[in-house]
DNA sequence: GGTCGGGGCGCG
DNA sequence: AAAGCGCGCCCCGACC
């Protein structure tokens, strides 16, 4: 019925997964979960296909959920395990796969907001009768009691229970960012724009390409006249490369770091130049128009997006805004922003990931890289090249001299990271702290590196790079992905915590309480009233502290967050 | 008219 | 000797 608040079918389930009685109909779907949430005798987990499908439409009727099992973001971080993170994810392919019947096809990566599809859970649409919405309910009770029994068979249940635990509240904090925003001052934002480029031209006449912003066309025209050139789209590499080569220039690539070695008064200019056209191009008036309404960025965040379990965004660029404009970031008046961010969060992984003692205890306090800076004749710096290098597989210039001292003095650390580079080269899987299982190795890889039948033949000789390729990724996998479980779980950790501040009512999303607005690999935002802003700085760090014993365990690594209350997230750091 | 891969660069 | 990890999005240019 038009107008009528969705109705549906509720069941309760017990530990196992089975249903304890009989779907209960609702009249009020919404109303009826509020009051679940409200019940102060017992915590609710909600089951459901996937709060990127269910929970905006919640949270607009007011309401806010604890605690839910995503059954689509479950499904990823299973199938990955499995091997088959190629196969599509949501409720009705694992249906289907359950069933043995044909799965219907759809994305295999996560996504975030579905376009449509049905709604397992409260599904009065057209077409959607009441024995849909049973039928609905059975497949989704049978998926989560299979899932429950393949976590349960994970070679560390309660670490891989944990991460889709952590995984399901991500999918929350998700939902609930997005529709919170990210406070974003349009007029802020449009005066660094001008600043920087000039005003803003006029919109584009219908046909005509939009005029180029001032200080833009001055600098193509300084660049032009340094070249010797009477015109050049700056924008193209292959005419870039061109012009360049006229005014006897000759270069491998258009790239900054190979313009910023040569000596040419065009340089300048076209340094700036593609610095200053990349933020119009990508953050400039037409993102503003497109990405921020009524003072609020809501990107749309993916989950689970990136195969270390890192999260994506679409729309808007969400993880990628230019430091320059964090000044447009502002806290509403009265409210203030907590930004945390963890400090040398991948080397600290490594540490508590490799057991190494030595290591472990130059990362228990303070500047990581200053306590290993005694192996490196007490250069800091070489120390830093030493751990990112062997983080990433880097062993260019010095970093090889380095990487010898970290295996002489830290050999734990370095041989936990030597060792997943080494399953990677041979095809095989690694897995992050909690159990996210990085993808096998492509058809195409197998047949570049499989070993030739006859010993004469010899190798391709891509073979060699593709094996080492894949090194550098499961190297860096280990240490990326068991970060970002760490992460997710400080996420859910600060969340729930967030949530259990005097301001906030269980059920009900409260517009004034504190919360979450951005979340980014190891950095967090909130969004607090001014008075809260030290309690919610001593819940991150809480947080923090419950999130590397949940993950890790007993360990003397500390995962310290360095955190700052401003009014306007430039101002953080 | 559209799609798609590459070059390039923003973030971590 | 050469090369580092993970993304999203812009523009270009080849191609259908």
């Amino acid at each position: 019925m038009p107008g009528a608040p969705p109705a549906g079918l509720l069941c309760e389930l017990g530990p196992d997964g089975r249903a304890l009685g009989t779907p209960a109909p609702v009249r009020d779907l919404a109303e009826a979960i509020a009051k679940y949430e409200r019940s102060a005798s017992r915590t609710v987990r909600w089951v459901w296909s996937s709060a990127a499908e269910h929970y905006p439409g919640l949270l607009s009727a007011g309401i806010r959920i604890g605690r839910c099992h995503d059954v689509a973001l479950a499904e990823g971080l299973l199938l990955g395990r499995e091997g088959r993170s190629s196969e599509p994810a949501s409720l009705d392919a694992a249906w289907a796969r359950l069933q043995g019947a044909p799965v219907p096809a759809g994305p295999a990566r996560p996504e975030g907001r579905s376009a449509g599809g049905q709604d397992p859970l409260w599904a009065d649409g057209p077409g959607a009768a009441a024995a849909d919405a049973e039928t609905t309910l059975g497949a989704l009770i049978a998926v989560h009691a299979d899932q429950l029994a393949r976590i349960a068979a994970d070679q560390y249940p309660a670490r891989f229970a944990l991460l889709v635990a952590a995984e399901s509240a991500g999918g929350l904090a998700a939902a609930e960012m997005t529709f919170a925003g990210m406070p974003w001052r349009a007029d802020v934002h449009d005066g660094l724009l001008a600043e920087m480029l000039g005003p803003r031209p006029p919109a584009a006449v219908a046909g005509a390409r939009a005029a180029v912003p001032r200080r833009l066309a001055e600098l193509a025209a300084e660049v032009c006249a340094a070249l010797g050139v009477r015109s050049v789209n700056l924008d193209s590499p292959a005419q870039l490369t061109r012009a360049l080569a006229t005014a006897g220039v000759r270069v491998p690539s258009t790239r900054f770091s190979v313009l910023r070695e040569i000596d040419h008064p065009a340089i300048a200019p076209l340094l700036e130049y593609k610095e200053l056209s990349r933020l119009h191009a990508a953050h400039g008036w037409t993102w503003l128009d497109t990405w921020v309404r009524q003072g609020r960025f809501r990107p749309d965040y993916v989950v689970g997006g990136v195969v270390s379990g890192r999260w994506a965004s679409r729309g808007g660029g969400a993880l990628q805004i230019p430091k320059v404009l964090r000044r447009a970031v502002v806290a509403d008046p009265g409210w203030a922003l907590v930004v945390a961010d963890a400090a040398q969060l991948e080397p600290r992984v490594l540490a508590a990931l490799a057991g190494d003692h030595a290591f472990a205890q130059a990362a228990a306090e303070g500047d990581l890289y200053q306590a290993l800076a005694g192996a490196f004749g007490g250069d800091r710096a070489k120390a830093k090249v030493a751990l990112l290098s062997a983080m990433y597989g880097g062993a260019g210039g010095e970093a090889g001299q380095l990487l010898a001292v970290l295996r002489r003095r830290f050999p734990a650390a370095s041989g936990y990271v030597e060792a997943a580079a080494r399953a990677g080269e041979e095809g095989r899987v690694v897995r992050s702290v909690l159990g996210r299982t990085c993808p096998p190795p492509s058809a195409a890889w197998r047949a570049a590196t499989e070993d030739p039948g006859d010993p004469e033949a010899g190798r391709d000789p891509g073979a060699g790079r593709a094996s080492r390729a894949r090194g550098r990724f499961t190297r860096n996998f280990v240490v990326q992905a068991s970060a970002a479980d760490w992460a997710l779980v400080l996420l859910a950790a600060v969340r729930r915590r967030l949530a259990e501040l005097p301001v906030s009512q269980a059920g009900r999303w409260h517009p004034h309480a504190p919360h979450l607005v951005f979340f980014q690999h190891d950095e967090i935002l909130v969004h607090c009233p001014e008075a809260m802003a030290p309690s919610v700085a001593a819940t991150v760090a809480e947080a923090a502290a419950e999130a590397g014993r949940a993950v890790f365990g007993d360990t003397p690594v500390r995962f310290p967050m360095t955190t700052a209350v401003v009014g306007c997230y430039a101002d953080a750091k």
